[in-house]
DNA sequence: AAATGGTCCAACCGCGCACTA
DNA sequence: GTAGTGCGCGGTTGGACCATT
């Protein structure tokens, strides 16, 4: 026995949207709200569409205020910094950007930033290379000529984190997924679960409190690190960022000794949440740095 | 001009969570 | 306590469009 179906398949329309159809659901959605249901809402409207589609072109498309296309640097910048730290979680990343949709981001980040930040990145030998040096403005960094393939460069940069820094920077990471995370913000971030952090219901989650980044965020060499460190750097970048124990592997390079522990549960927690606190925060990524690492104002 | 390959994006799908009876 | 239901999310797909050969 699987699950009972939202709607009758047979019965409702697939495909683009018509014009007739989108001038209907938001005439209605105007008038009269969604009434909280939207499996009910296109019989109400005579519409032949699942509900879940109505509620998924009404989000992405008809709601006032929706922007497409055309991101700003300072866009870019937040999609990256929140996805360095929370990954690919796109609705508490739109909720970052006014106007711009989760399906929007993903599809941006999908089909453009994660080309133009990591395509000049990617290690020799690789077929992307052709490609990448068609990237108008993008800076290759060409490896001496004996690199092996397989082998990355330049060597990775070792961020110098201080004490007080890194408990800012967790500070930072906690409030930031405690504020977005919800109740299930651990289910991506198994690492996470050694942050204590409190337990609140998503209503109280989502308070009135001002947008998470800062135009002023500090920059270290973060992302130069992960980047250049990361074992599995032929994959994509969506894997060099993931929290699991797997993805982090090769990270090591990044981190104090004292910092690396993978030999048990205990220690590897420790590791990760090292790793995060210096490597994955946010707060910790500077606007001029970042820019400069991935050449981002050429973008 | 036609064929081919790549890119982009709107829309769909399936799953997990929250809520309710 | 649990089964049913709707919502919201992230991943994936299909096809239109564009660039290259």
């Amino acid at each position: 026995m699987g699950r009972a179906p939202c709607c009758d398949k047979a019965n409702v329309k697939k495909g683009p949207w018509s014009p007739e159809e989108d001038a209907k659901l938001k005439s209605y959605i105007e008038q009269h709200g969604t009434g909280g249901n939207w499996i009910a809402l296109p019989q109400k409207i005579g519409l032949k569409r699942c509900g879940k589609s109505c509620r998924l072109r009404w989000l992405n498309y008809l709601r006032p205020n929706i922007k497409h296309g055309g991101f700003s640097e300072e866009e870019d910048r937040i999609i990256l910094s929140l996805y360095v730290s929370i990954g690919s979680r796109w609705s508490i990343i739109a909720a970052q950007l006014p106007g711009r949709t989760d399906n929007d981001i993903k599809n941006y980040w999908n089909t453009r930033l994660k080309k133009k930040l990591f395509g000049k990145q990617r290690k020799m030998g690789s077929q992307k290379q052709d490609s990448n040096k068609k990237e108008g403005n993008q800076t290759l960094v060409m490896p001496p000529s004996d690199v092996s393939v397989g082998t990355y460069w330049p060597e990775p940069a070792i961020p110098v984190q201080h004490a007080a820094d890194q408990n800012e920077q967790m500070d930072s990471i906690k409030r930031l997924l405690f504020k977005y995370g919800g109740t299930n913000y651990k289910t991506n971030n198994p690492l996470l679960d050694h942050v204590p952090v409190p337990c609140m219901q998503s209503s109280q989650i989502f308070d009135a409190s001002p947008s998470l980044i800062s135009p002023q965020i500090e920059l270290t060499s973060l992302s130069e690190g992960v980047m250049h460190g990361l074992d599995s750097y032929s994959k994509e970048i969506d894997e060099s960022f993931c929290f699991n124990q797997i993805k982090l592997e090769g990270l090591e390079g990044l981190l104090g000794s004292n910092s690396i522990g993978l030999g048990t549960s205990d220690q590897y927690m420790r590791w990760g949440c090292d790793a995060m606190s210096s490597t994955m925060n946010p707060a910790s990524m500077g606007i001029q740095g970042f820019d400069e690492q991935f050449n981002l104002s050429g973008m």
